[in-house]
DNA sequence: GTATATGGTCAAGCTACTTGACCATATGCC
DNA sequence: GGCATATGGTCAAGTAGCTTGACCATATAC
């Protein structure tokens, strides 16, 4: 493969990434959360499940803690996340999502599949899923960083 | 496609995305080029062909047109870039690349086929060319935008 | 029991953006 | 030609989200 051909695919790359977070967010504000950006998807993809320290998710967005920290000061401004003490560690507090948070964390995954319906329309549901499987397989481990 | 499906998509997209613009970044410094940000990568990719005005850039890449000068400036300070007469119009400057500039993107196309190298080694040609026509099919216009 | 490592926060500083003001030139219209 | 308005560009100041450095509380190793 060219060097111009592995551009373009990178290029469109990048640009498909970029459309899919703009979507996404104006979806998860068109459903009425407000002050949330790009970043908090991140954060709550991390918390979602069970929680997380500060630590946990400081390494989980590429960021340091204190940064991390901040974010989550965010978060339980704004009523999407709260700090609990931590079981089995007096240091550690455990940051977990509120009510508010689980609701703006499914408004997101409805916006993404709303943009994901709009490939479907272009490339059809085989090749979207033939993309998905693609897409896997290269998917990175470490943390999650912005594109740039 | 469920939500969570669409969520996974979109999650993987993502990761890739910001993995290939750390590799990408990566690779340019590798090659001896200091002081660059992604962000020029994509203002290179405006100014490559015959140079662009600061109001282009800024609208190619979504932001004001005084963060557009303010990049430029950076830009002319490190030698990638310089500012001239803009031919048929007093009040525009045209920027274009210098060797140097041209050097850099040359640097990026490599380091960007080195990624996809490494994704042909785990996909194979065909699938990544599958990839590739997928993607620019749903590539947006518009301006392009950090992905968040 | 003491030394060191780890989780977390506070404070200050930096960088890349924004908004607002302004000047120079171009364009539209009489 | 002459004036009103639009457009390209920069200067200046403010802001948001990160960084580094310092520090405290608790956990862990020996």
């Amino acid at each position: 493969m060219q060097n111009s051909e592995a551009m373009a695919l990178s290029a469109a790359l990048l640009a498909v990434a970029g459309e899919l977070t703009r979507r996404i967010h104006d979806g998860v504000v068109a459903r009425g959360f407000e002050g949330v950006r790009p970043v908090h998807g991140y954060a709550f993809a991390r918390l979602a499940p069970d929680g997380a320290t500060v630590t946990e998710l400081a390494v989980h967005l590429g960021v340091t803690k204190q940064a991390a920290s901040q974010l989550v000061d965010e978060l339980v401004r704004k009523g999407y996340a709260e700090r609990r003490p931590h079981p089995g560690d007096a240091r550690a507090r455990l940051v977990v999502l509120t009510e508010a948070g689980w609701a703006c964390a499914r408004a997101a995954e409805e916006a993404a599949a709303e943009a994901v319906r709009a490939w479907g329309d272009v490339l059809g549901e085989a090749q979207v899923h033939a993309l998905r499987e693609g897409l896997l397989r290269i998917t990175p481990d470490g943390p999650i960083r912005p594109a740039w």
